[in-house]
RNA sequence: GCGGGCGUAGCUCAAUGGUAGAGCAUCAGCCUUCCAAGCUGAAUGUUACGAGUUCGAGUCUCGUCGCCCGCUCCA
């Protein structure tokens, strides 16, 4: 084993993003004023992967969409919405009160924790629990194991005056057990008004759905809770928002009136829009609308190359469907979906489904899946793309927002006259995810080659298609070659390179990812013939020289 | 956000508190008839940033920023 080789999957990250870097892939933003923590620049290659990452989507999704299940016809439409909206939209959304997640330190180990997963572990000892609690309240693991009536008192101290005894279900819970009670009613409450179908997608019901009111009301007896990691009382902060929304202004001046939020998905666009494509494209039901656009979360924590970053930027399909269908549409497109990667290059051994048990499901929602794969920077599968059963949630949050009503955006069957709110299912990706995986997925390293580093991207993405050199600069190739490049160029993304040896050349374009190169020999002179090298095995065959955008379309399959 | 580590040329790294260097890469020229070859030359730095100690700081001290690792977090 050579010893650049890599040698473990933080070694392969490593060299990856140096690649990146060296080769005008991805540069950190804001480098020569060192750099900006959870924001990337594409360079030169990077923008062209991106750009054919957005464009088979587009292209494969909107313009040339799949055949529905059993045949089925359906629409597919696009919009491009503004990434700052009217901060209602966020309210209605749920992000305003929900997209935050309130966080207590303990003062004594440094330990931090989401605040709302500290009391929910008390639930656990009671048995009187609405039914649909006993699988999330198990979600914590500090609390897995506080079934004992001890380990419950444990977190809620142990001043007398604090305690009272609680009958419930044959076991004795000595604790303030009015508060308590407030706290079950409360939640209870919480969860049946939960509001936010963003911010309950992938949380469990108790989790992120904490309001100021319960702060305000709680925040004293909550800083007297046990620290789950040392067990020390008292030493807990109170519980500060930290709100995941970039925040601006709208106009020059800057107060609450003014106050405006970038979006921290593409999705609510399309809601807000529902009403206008209907009314504007004749589009029926079901169809769906697509949108690719930059979206923002102020991330405590960005990690792991551009894979969480504070911008970044989605491809989501809103699909619109009668709600008895939806079961069937949402197993459509998670199988499209999974389809999709595997048809750009990923392997279908690094690709994982992940349905969410249905415990981990909203309450309103049927089904999620997330469509995860296989990154060098981590043992776990991680997410490329959520596919989510919505079901008629933001239409109905919308439109009562909006409009004072539920079924503001009900539609009628025109056959069956039925009036019904549409059921959405929403295949959710993230561009700059799926352009680190195609990256990742390419990266190949062979060290009984000349060059070991390349990058064996699917023709499809590949930022650079062909490459033409003329083996020598002399003896009449560059002569030869440059036609041949200028006629390549009109079509497909090409290079030509005639300094330096050849071997370097072919290296460059290893790097770069082209799947082709062209190369004008002594031999071309004689019999009209030119080399043609493969990247993935660089194995050499003949052609002829007019024959070479004949031959790349032919092997590319574009 | 916490703890630990690290910041010198594009990259990998040198330089006892005393003139900031090498290899690779890049560029130019020559050479070269298929895989990062060779020769000659060139360019490349406010040593992350800012203070302090010192006659003198890449080197010692403090602060800031960034990156990496581990926690934490990831609607």
């Amino acid at each position: 084993m050579s010893k650049n080789q890599p040698t473990s999957t933080n070694d392969t990250m490593q060299k990856i993003v140096a690649l990146c870097r060296r080769r005008g892939f991805i540069f950190g933003s804001s480098e020569i004023y060192g750099g900006i923590g959870g924001f990337w620049d594409y360079g030169p290659l990077g923008v062209e992967l991106k750009r054919n990452v957005k464009e088979a989507w587009w292209n494969d999704m909107v313009r040339n969409p799949p055949p529905g299940p059993d045949g089925t016809e359906y629409q597919m439409v696009g919009v491009d919405c503004s990434i700052i909206m009217n901060p209602k939209v966020w309210e209605a959304s749920g992000h305003v009160g929900g997209f935050s997640d309130p966080m207590v330190d303990c003062k004594e180990c440094k330990a931090r924790f989401r605040a709302d997963k500290l009391w929910v572990p008390m639930h656990s000892v009671f048995h009187n629990v609405p039914p649909n609690y006993s699988s999330w309240v198990l979600h914590d693991a500090n609390c897995a194991e506080a079934d004992s009536v001890q380990e419950a008192q444990e977190y809620l101290g142990t001043d007398p005056s604090r305690e009272v005894q609680e009958r419930s279900g044959g076991k004795k819970v000595t604790l303030e057990a009015h508060r308590f009670l407030d706290l079950c009613k409360m939640q209870q409450q919480l969860i049946e008004q939960q509001s936010s179908p963003s911010s309950a997608r992938r949380r469990s019901p108790s989790e992120g759905s904490l309001n100021d009111a319960f702060f305000l009301a709680h925040r004293d007896w909550m800083t007297q809770l046990g620290c789950p990691a040392c067990k020390k009382r008292g030493k807990l902060t109170e519980p500060r928002e930290f709100n995941l929304m970039f925040e601006t202004f709208v106009g020059a001046l800057q107060d609450s009136t003014s106050k405006a939020y970038l979006r921290p998905e593409t999705a609510q666009g399309i809601f807000a829009n529902f009403k206008n494509v209907m009314d504007s494209t004749r589009v029926k039901i079901p169809f769906g609308i697509a949108q690719i656009g930059k979206a923002f979360r102020n991330e405590i924590n960005p990690r792991n190359f551009t894979f969480r970053s504070r911008e970044f930027e989605q491809m989501e399909i809103e699909f619109f469907c009668h709600p008895d269908t939806s079961r069937m549409w949402y197993e459509f497109w998670r199988d499209v979906r999974i389809k999709w990667y595997e048809s750009l290059g990923i392997k279908s051994e690094k690709l994982r489904p992940r349905e969410q048990d249905e415990d981990d499901l909203a309450h309103y929602s049927d089904a999620c899946t997330d469509i995860e794969y296989l990154f060098p920077f981590s043992d776990e599968p991680q997410e490329l793309e959520g596919v989510a059963h919505r079901g008629d949630y933001d239409l109905k949050a919308h439109g009562k927002s909006a409009k004072g009503k539920e079924n503001a955006f009900a539609v009628i069957d025109d056959a069956t006259h039925e009036r019904f709110v549409p059921h959405v299912i929403e295949p959710s990706a993230g561009v700059d995810r799926f352009t680190l995986a195609s990256i990742t997925e390419a990266y190949t390293y062979d060290e009984n080659r000349a060059s070991p580093e390349f990058m064996k991207f699917h023709p499809r993405l590949a930022p650079i298609k062909a490459a033409v050199f003329p083996l020598v600069a002399k003896d009449g190739m560059p002569e030869i070659a440059e036609p041949i490049f200028r006629e390549l160029k009109k079509h497909f993304p090409c290079q030509y390179d005639a300094k330096q040896s050849i071997g370097k050349r072919y290296a460059r374009m290893d790097e770069a990812g082209t799947p082709f190169c062209f190369t004008i020999d002594g031999q071309t002179k004689d019999d009209g013939t030119v080399t043609v090298r493969n990247r993935d095995d660089a194995s050499q065959i003949h052609i002829d020289k007019s024959k070479c955008l004949e031959y790349l379309r032919d092997q590319l399959g574009l």
